[in-house]
Order: C-alpha cells, then structure tokens, then sequence
RNA sequence: CAGGGUGUAGCUCAGCUUGGUAGAGCGUCUGGUUUGGGUCCAGAAGGCCGCAGGUUCAAAUCCUGUCACCCUGACCA
C-alpha cells in the first residue's frame, strides 16, 4: 500500500500546450509523464507501475509459449549494422555516440545484428534449435519527427524476441513458432484489456513471407485497418488487398471520347482536389498519375537499363507503392523530381501518355482507372489528367484516342488476367492492369465473394515477422543439419511496444474526467479517499481497511492529503484507479465506506458494510 | 527534410504592432475561512522575457544569427 502524501502524482488541472492527442494530455496532467526533450519522457511512479504490469503479462505469456528472457545492451558497436547494411537502411533514424576513442557506436533501434552475432558463438548445431529469446528493454530511435506524446518517441520501452530454426515447417520449425507468438500476443493483449485486432501487415521487399500487426482499435489511430466480417480477413491498407471489381462491360478503356482534348491552365494548384475545384470535375473523374523509379542492382541496371515505373489511379484513389512493387517485381521508390524531370516526366502533370514511345517506363494502371464507359450511368467517362507540362492539365482525356489503340490492344490479355503479373522484365509489356491502390470502404472482400470491406483505424502496440534468413544470410549465421551441411538459420522477430501500450490504452479507454484503466493495467486497483485527514478515526479505518485489501493481494493507494474532497474526487477519476472507497464520518457511521468503480461515471456510489468491502473490491476487480 | 508556428513565473497565457526597465489566472507558501466534486478572503515568495550579437540614452518589444519545442507533410523494423 502506499500514500498519495509519500509519492509522486502530480496532476495538473491544465496540459502543457504542445498536447494534444488524450493519452499525451491525460498522461501529462495525472501525473504520469514528463516532457525531458523531444520524444523523451520521463516515467514517473505511476507510469512505471503501470509499464511493470504490461511487462509481467508479457513476461508471462513469452515465457509460458517457451521463450526465454536475456538482456542486450543498448550500446552497440557500429561495425555490427554494417553487415546488414542498416547503418544505410536506418539511416539518420540510427543514433550515433561517439566514444573517447573516437570509436563509433549505436543507440541499439532494435536487436537483430547483436543477437544474431551472439547466437553465431554460441550454437553449433541444428539439435539446439529452435530457440526463442527475449528482452524488454529501452531502444532509441531518432525519429524525424517524434510526436503525440508516448505514440512515437525516439526512447522508448519494447518487448523484442527473436526465434531461431533450422526449418520454417513441422515441429520446432519458423511457422509454429510464429503460430505460438501470434496465439501469446492475442493472450497478452487480452489480459491487458485491450480492444484489438490482429491484421494482415506489409511484409517488406525481403522474402514476403507473413507479418502481422496487432492493432488497438481506436479512432485516433495512425494506421488504417480494413476488415471483412464474413471472413474475418483484415489487413492494414497498406497490405490489404482488394477483392475481384467488376470488369467494366464494354472492355477495359474502351469508351468514346467526351469532347476535344482541352488544355487548362492551372498554376499554383498543389493538390487534386485544388485542381479539381479549379476545374469544376470530382476528384473521381480525374487520373492521378505516381512517377516511380525503379531501384536496380549494378547488375540489373547494365541489363534492363534506366528503369520508371507509372502508377495511374483514380483521382480520389490513393497509389499502393506496395501493389506497385509487387506487380512489377522491381525494388522502387518515388522518384527524386528533379531526376524524373530531366527524363521528360513533369511531375504533379504527368498524364498516361508520359509512358508512350519512351524506353524502359512501365505503365500500371489501377482497374478503377483503366476504363472509357462508365455502366453505371451508361456513357462514356469524363476523364482530366496532367496536361505533361507545369502548370497545365486536360480535360477530356479518352484512353483509345490519346494514350494510342496499339498500345491498349496489345495488352488486352494482361487486363483480362485482373491481377497481371508483368512488368519491365516479364517481356516487352509495358501497360499492366491490375490492383495497385489503397482499398477502401465498401471495397470487395478478397476472401469473401459478395462481402464488403470497412474500415477502422489502429494503433500498432505489437508486430510478428518471419525474418527468413535476411540477417543470418548477412552475418554468417549457420548450423550443420542432419546431413552434415552448413545450412543458413532461419528466424523470426516479434515485437511489443510496451511503452506504446499504455499509451493506446489510454486512447482507447478515457473519458471527460481522465483515463480509465483496465483492471490489469490499473497502478493500483483501489484508492482509499480519506474525507478527512485530520480524523484519527478515518485514518485508522483507512489504514485497516488497507491491509486488509493488500492481504488479498491488490494495489491500494490511500488519498491522505490534506485536501478538499472535490480535489480528490477529481484526482481519483483522473488517475483512472478502477475502485474507489471513500471514508467519510457518515459511511462509518452507517457501519460501512463508499464503494465506487470508475466506469460508473454518475452518482457518488452506494455504502457497502465494513465487513463486506474486501469481497465487493475483490469481486470488482476481478470482473 | 519541406512548410508553418511558438519560446515571458512550476503550468496556461497577456504584454511586442507604436522601445521607457515585468503582468494575470492556476499552482506554491503564510494566516483566516470552508469541508461530499478542482471553496472564499488577505498577504507573500517566485522571472538572465530561450541564447548570442547588433541598433539605441534606453530592448521582452526593433534587426541579425543561433538553439529548442510543437503542428502538417515526407519518413517510420
């Protein structure tokens, strides 16, 4: 038990300025975090009780699906990232220390490369896998831009594990290991009591195999999440696919033109819906158009050359750079403007026709875009693109008549494949159909025919990946298998963000008057509000009534400053402490104290007899 | 990294346009009052006006530079 006169709880009636999302506000003015720099906290007593109850869940269930706990250091030679290369892949999101001896080091972001060096000394044979291992521990990552308090820090507390196999099938192998953290991840985020989803999440260029997130669900959430009832699938949008569309009747692009190629002058207009205001049409009858550069090896680029790479979709749609990557099979990004200038793209006004006649560019067409008749209204659609020079779009633009017949014929078998595979290198195509954008609401179900997608939004608090062997592979990590080969060890990383965790729970779970914990996550589990300090009687009541709660081995926080009732109230509902007890004279009298929970938001809460509150407290707090 | 904004008491902010030597509310401390949802009254303490230059008789205020923090975006195993 402790005393709120003998900690430290400084809750404060406004937040500082700079707070805006509820849990940074709530966190700050109960007193549970303090600004140090940007995206550095401190922990003060209550959020460190409340971090120590997510860790021991975490612990728990880690520990009971037969990993084991170790702890890393969080200082970290430089040369270990140059062997996967992070020291680039992070780049500036890499902390860097120099030491004395003019020696660079790393602020570890995560643990790969050491724990991958420690395994290489320390198993010398397939009989010692699988292994799972563990630490929670601080990290730091200088983020561009931290925000939202506790959301996106550059220190921060994480839960990191990773698992290691000399076969991803059967017994011991990488699947069942990833099946039996993503079974302990759903426990955990269970008994947290936290509202969440486990979603399908983008797994990166290397290998693509499974990654999931586990996301709180929350409407202030940065990650949107799409969902199929029917099926249970549900995605991140950045991973989520899009169920077969109806392929329009008349044919994809087909359609007559609706007047004469109109060119409008359009300066100083930065985004579609400007441009679109601008030139009185809906964002959807316009074709938004994504210059990539595809980034090739040396190799590759003596081969295939300079390789670019159009995304086209509807106006009101957003290009999927993972959809576009995976048709492609080429390694991309946005491309750098003034690169992509100098190749003739006019980039904010590059319209379909930017790819015709020009080597090495691969035009990707979204479905949505990739058609001329509209059936739903039948008639032909209105389409404005980029006009290919600054400042300058088109109205009227017909796929048939101004991107060029020749061109659209001879793929008329990848459009009627859908999902085309192609791309540069799959032969002379140059024009591909396919899924490359964002799904949306109302969207087909992938796995469902005849069902919806909708969608919600999320906070990422936990992610599993199957690593493969991409840091084995780069650091020489191999065992000999049963046939005495040197075989590559496969892993797979798991991470929670614990420190993320309170935080969304917070989001999650706070109303008008402050935060409301889950009984699991709660500092302590019940405040004892004495009414009036001065009262040896309540004091005594109160420090009886407290043993008698610790005895059953709950958290109890007793209110003994010498303050207002209504100051106490207000901090007690702030805090978020799940049951509330206050000992006034008139309870005592009645032979009994206050019983109050916290989600009761009205009223004041009934007497419960003195010799019944230990059972009604036990009882509340155990569900 | 680009764009925008803000740095004045522990917190929220006013004062800056038009230079004249520091203000309010909350919090803290003292005394009184009150005592079931952030009482009321009186008094007090508390500031290198982010930092460094410059202009000026005089700078929180004007100029230059710099640092920090926040927001939007880009980025984010």
């Amino acid at each position: 038990m402790h005393q709120w006169s003998r900690t430290l709880i400084p809750t404060t009636r406004e937040a500082p300025k700079d707070a805006e999302v509820p849990s940074h506000v709530l966190l700050h003015r109960a007193g549970f975090i303090r600004p140090v720099g940007a995206g550095i906290y401190d922990y003060l007593p209550l959020a460190h009780r409340t971090i120590n109850k997510i860790s021991a869940i975490v612990r728990e269930e880690m520990e009971a699906a037969g990993a084991s706990e170790l702890l890393m250091p969080a200082l970290e030679p430089f040369e270990l990232f140059k062997d996967t290369k992070r020291d680039e892949a992070y780049g500036d999101n890499l902390f860097r220390v120099m030491d004395r001896k003019k020696r660079m080091n790393a602020l570890a972001p995560t643990h790969e490369e050491v724990i991958t060096e420690l395994m290489r000394g320390c198993i010398s044979s397939y009989k010692q896998l699988p292994l799972n291992l563990f630490q929670i521990q601080t990290k730091f990552r200088d983020e561009a831009r931290p925000r939202a308090g506790l959301l996106r820090c550059r220190e921060f507390l994480m839960k990191d594990a990773y698992s290691f196999h000399s076969k991803l099938e059967g017994p011991g192998g990488l699947n069942e290991t990833y099946d039996a953290m993503y079974a302990a991840y759903t426990n955990i985020f269970t008994r947290c009591g936290l509202d969440f989803s486990a979603v399908e999440a983008e797994s990166g260029p290397i290998g693509g195999s499974a990654s999931h997130e586990f996301m709180v669900n929350c409407a202030s959430g940065e990650d949107t999440v799409l969902k199929c009832k029917a099926s249970g699938y549900a995605a991140n949008v950045e991973k989520c696919e899009i169920g077969p569309r109806k392929a329009p009747s008349a044919g994809y692009f087909v359609g007559e033109p609706t007047g004469t190629l109109e060119e409008v002058h359009t300066p100083g207009l930065p985004g579609i819906e400007d441009v679109a205001k601008h030139m009185k049409v809906k964002p959807e009858n316009m074709l938004k158009t994504i210059v990539f550069k595809v980034e090739s090896t040396p190799e590759e680029k003596a081969k295939f050359g300079e390789e670019w790479i159009i995304a086209v979709v509807r106006g009101d749609h957003d290009v999927n750079e993972g959809k576009v990557r995976d048709i492609s099979g080429c390694k991309i990004a946005l491309a750098d403007p003034k690169e992509a200038e100098a190749k003739g793209f006019a980039i904010g006004f590059v319209s379909p026709r930017a790819a015709v006649g020009k080597a090495g560019v691969l035009l990707l067409v979204d479905r949505d875009a990739a058609v001329g008749f509209d059936d739903a209204k039948g008639k032909s659609m209105f389409w404005v693109t980029g006009g290919d020079k600054k400042d300058y779009h088109i109205k009227h633009f017909n796929w048939v008549r101004d991107f060029g017949k020749d061109p659209l014929a001879a793929q008329a078998h990848a459009a009627d494949k859908g999902y085309a595979q192609g791309g540069l290198r799959g032969g002379d195509k140059y024009l591909v159909v396919g899924d490359v954008r964002n799904a949306l609401a109302g969207d087909p179900s992938p796995r469902a025919a005849g069902s919806n997608l909708e969608t919600g939004r999320g906070i990422e608090v936990g992610h599993i990946f199957k690593l493969g062997t991409k840091y084995s592979e780069a650091m020489g990590l191999q065992v000999p298998d049963e046939k005495q080969q040197r075989s590559t060890v496969i892993m797979g990383c798991y991470g929670i963000g614990v420190s993320r965790t309170m935080a969304a729970c917070v989001e999650m779970s706070h109303d008008e008057n402050g935060i409301l914990w889950p009984v699991a996550l709660a500092a302590y589990h019940v405040v004892l509000t004495i009414m009036d300090v001065g009262s040896a009687r309540q004091q005594a009541e109160a420090k009886q009534l407290a043993t008698q709660l610790s005895a059953q081995g709950l958290d109890v926080l007793i209110d003994d400053r010498d303050e207002r009732p209504g100051v106490k109230f207000k901090d007690a509902d702030l805090i978020g402490i799940p049951v509330r007890l206050v000992l006034g004279d008139k309870a005592l009298d009645a032979g009994g104290v206050e019983f109050k929970l916290r989600k009761d938001t009205q009223g004041k809460g009934g007497v419960v007899a003195m010799g019944e509150v230990v059972a009604a407290v036990v009882g509340a707090v155990n569900g």
